[in-house]
DNA sequence: TTGGAATGTCAACAACACTGACGTATTATT
DNA sequence: AATAATACGTCAGTGTTGTTGACATTCCAA
């Protein structure tokens, strides 16, 4: 009986594991994602940007004077990729791309005025989204979300999201 | 004091709100949305196929015999950009064209064994770094990714992730 | 001084999305 | 029966974002 028990609240346990289940979590995910890059993609449409630049004055705003090959990595694209999304940002004014003092090989990334405006609508209309969705779900809900999400990413990505936690000077 | 007490309470519970925590939420969705994607990808990159692809494939194996604008409803593209992806995938001998037997002007779409197969493989790909992070995270935390992320869903794409979870005739 | 690292640029290409226009069945409406 | 609407497919053009490959420049370090 204690055996019998045992495997049927093993099971129970592992109920969340099911295929079933599996195909929920990847459709959510699917869907999720739309919702989560809509708001942003209409204000970046106005503008002839698209996901790239936002990702990029995102990560920019995150850690100011980053150089481009950290950007790059973040990103996890080419810099042919990245650097013609560069070159437009600092074209209309919004990435200020200065030479490096130390090395001067490298190139240090900040935001201007402009682009800290611009990359605040963007992330106030993402957040908006997020945060209706975290007062909704809850604060236990929305600590097993950024557990599982997290324990989904590559390690190495996980690194640079660590990184990013440690909340350096904005 | 028990005024004060109340705010101090009131500020802890909605701790998980602040900019910080949204932005956290944000950078955790990025990356791991990343890691969602790597392993199917990579077996898509053989075929010469891209995520598209990949799904269509996976709503046609959710919901055979589904048509092309049910299925233009789910994914958010437009036709033209569904048509080029179901005709080499129609060509390759992965999917099913057709005719409606009772309107006659609808394609009805269903997945060949090879078809199968294919999902199948990408299916593991992709739900085996799920049942990893699922597994890590444990059952209750998969609860409130699966609640946040449905929070985050437009109404309208809820709808058909709703409809989908039923778990029709597979 | 030489080698390698960081950065930038040119060209070509592919996947995937878009708009707009048009054609062809088929079904529904009047 | 004529007309309108629906479902689907297709052609052509455009844009964003990614890729490879090749090559130049600048600078640090051995």
């Amino acid at each position: 009986m204690a055996l019998l028990h045992g495997r049927s609240e093993n099971a129970s346990e592992l109920l969340f594991l099911t295929d079933d289940q599996l195909r929920k979590g990847i459709e959510a995910m699917f869907f999720a994602y739309r919702g989560f890059t809509a708001d942003p993609d209409r204000i970046l449409a106005k503008r002839t940007y698209g996901r790239a630049h936002h990702r990029a004055l995102h990560f920019i705003k995150r850690s100011p004077g980053t150089t481009v090959n950290n950007l790059l990595a973040i990103l996890g694209v080419t810099k042919q990729s990245l650097n013609r999304v560069l070159r437009t940002l600092i074209e209309d004014g919004l990435v200020l791309n200065e030479v490096g003092t130390r090395d001067k090989r490298q190139r240090h990334l900040t935001l201007t005025d402009e682009g800290l405006e611009f990359e605040q609508a963007l992330s106030n209309a993402q957040s908006g989204r997020m945060r209706a969705a975290y007062k909704e779900a809850g604060a236990e809900a929305v600590r097993g979300f950024r557990t599982v999400l997290e324990a989904m990413m590559d390690p190495e990505l996980r690194g640079h999201y660590e990184k990013l936690r440690l909340g350096k000077r904005l």
